[in-house]
DNA sequence: GTAATATACGTAAGCACTTACATAAATATC
DNA sequence: GATATTTATGTAAGTGCTTACGTATATTAC
């Protein structure tokens, strides 16, 4: 294993996979040749399946074989045209074309027989090679690629990676146009500014920090692509508020580590719960309160007050 | 496992490595789009192998990507007309072109390096699922492979079943005809009849069987397709002789079930050797002779007397 | 009963390779 | 040193599948 492709190790796993399998299909071909029949080998799996069933649709065929229809269609032309199988409407749905062998088709099938039990034997002898049970193998990987494709562990895995990247900080003073940057953008983009939102932003230092609260910052390298904010409402609760991100860099997580942090802080802080209001306009939002575990709450805690945006008030018990 | 592809088992074997390869090569294809990559999945191997060796040469790649040249120029020229790869002629030897990442490649490599990592990460998560390395056991049966297609193991299938499919029977009179025919017909096709020749395929009852021979014919179904005879030379030493099959069926190891009860014959009847006599002209008699552990004997036990076409004297021990 | 939707099949074109063949340069042979 | 053979690359076309899309018939919803 010096070669690349062995150093490459699950990376050329999908190339390895369909080297042994054109490997293994040319040898098939190659031995119908020498026995002088005149069979392809991907004809195998519809003139096995029609050796044992007598007749079937193609698209039947093409769920039983997991192949495509278009796949199944051509073989069928091929057989067909070489006399191997004949063809029926659908007595009962007139779009249905059943195929089945005919004479010489099924005079085929017995002369294919042996040498289908030959590879068979062969195959087998191949896989008994390694300790393993390599077809049970394959199974469990396709099964569990049906619940979870290789795309989505991928996407988890990346997801994870962007959000090791963003880095949180804490407010200090030259952060502050930020604060207001960040959280103006949006608001204008869907709603009027509301006044108790411009006092925040404009005085983030008096009306956050010096109550007990905390406000936070998410960096990407040195660019601050989003803030939050945790405002104390009482000694057991804390709202979180003044959520932004910037458009360019939604999408890669930092909303939630902002929140992730913002929530941990609370907690620290002495916090049973966190609370927040917002508008059920915002999709990706509440989505993300949503993930966090918020649920909605009876008690407003008085956080509608004043806004004319807010609509919905959740909550999130710090067990 | 009640669907038609899994009762396939070990012969769908091929189609379901294929199947698992195109998955995972579409699921890799949607990653890169996904990330918003200019990257084909079927560049990786390139792409990888020029981010550890600064440049290398088209058939060089073919050779250690194990991939054909004209895939590997397909890529090479896919890749660099998107400018990722420059390529210049080799100075030692001017047919060579050697490619390497240009720096928009060398970037685009950076960039990858993540994506890989998470893919190789997440196959390996995929592959643990088996409790078996799987990777290890396709290493195993591409290795076996080598030494051993499956083309050739099944050949030794099919020879066997026709080996299998050959009767061996003892002369009677009725089988004199075929004694002579299968004879004359060779014969007459590479050398002149002899006269001993004619005396012994004119009279076998008395020139083998009353001297303590034996005759044997293969029959393959009710045809029959070739024959043999031992000659009694003394208590100790038999000669085969007169070994014919039909042209027609040549190749399906008549000749060699003959010989194999031949000299079983010769050693029940208390043979300590079984001597033959044949020309160098008759090249696959030869190797059947050999593959039967004859060889070279000094003594010619006479054979050669009266004979043109004989030129060399075989020997086979029977313990 | 009519319109909207779903399903069965066919066809064209694409994809990731391959084989087959052509060309030109390098190397071996006489 | 001329010629034959080998090697490196390029190009065209083939292979076994796929996706995309079109058409005709069935089925469902109203």
């Amino acid at each position: 294993m010096q070669d690349l492709i062995g150093r490459l190790g699950p990376l050329a796993f999908a190339s390895r996979l369909r080297r042994l399998a054109d490997r293994l299909h040319k040898d098939g071909s190659q031995i119908y040749k020498t026995q002088n029949i005149d069979f392809q080998a991907r004809w195998f799996p519809v003139m096995y399946a029609l050796t044992e069933k007598k007749s079937m649709a193609i698209t039947e065929l093409a769920r039983e074989l997991e192949l495509t229809h278009p796949a199944i269609n051509q073989i069928a032309n091929a057989m067909q045209s070489r006399g191997l199988l004949k063809s029926v409407k659908g007595k009962r749905d007139e779009r249905q074309r059943f195929i089945s062998l005919s004479p010489i088709g099924k005079n085929l099938s017995k002369e294919l027989a042996p040498v289908w039990q030959d590879i068979s034997d062969a195959t087998d002898e191949l896989l008994n090679l390694t300790d393993t049970d390599l077809l049970a193998s394959l199974e469990t990987i396709e099964q569990a690629l049906d619940s979870q494709g290789m795309f989505a562990r991928v996407e988890v895995r990346l997801k994870k990676r962007r959000y090791d990247k963003i880095s949180i900080i804490d407010y200090n003073p030259k952060l502050k146009r930020y604060f207001k940057s960040l959280n103006y953008r949006w608001l204008k983009a869907y709603f009027e500014i509301e006044k108790p939102d411009r006092y925040i932003l404009e005085n983030p230092q008096e009306s956050i920090i010096k109550k007990g609260g905390v406000i936070l910052f998410a960096k990407l390298g040195s660019k601050v692509i989003g803030t939050v904010a945790i405002k104390k409402i009482n000694a057991d609760t804390y709202e979180l508020t003044k959520l932004a991100v910037q458009p360019e860099y939604q999408g890669i997580q930092a909303g939630r580590k902002l929140c992730d942090y913002a929530i941990d802080r609370a907690r620290k802080a002495g916090a049973d719960k966190v609370v927040l209001a917002t508008s059920a306009k915002l999709a990706a939002a509440n989505q993300l309160y949503y993930k966090l575990g918020f649920h909605a709450s009876e008690d407003d805690f008085g956080l509608l007050d004043g806004f004319k945006r807010k609509s919905k008030v959740y909550k999130l018990e710090l067990k």
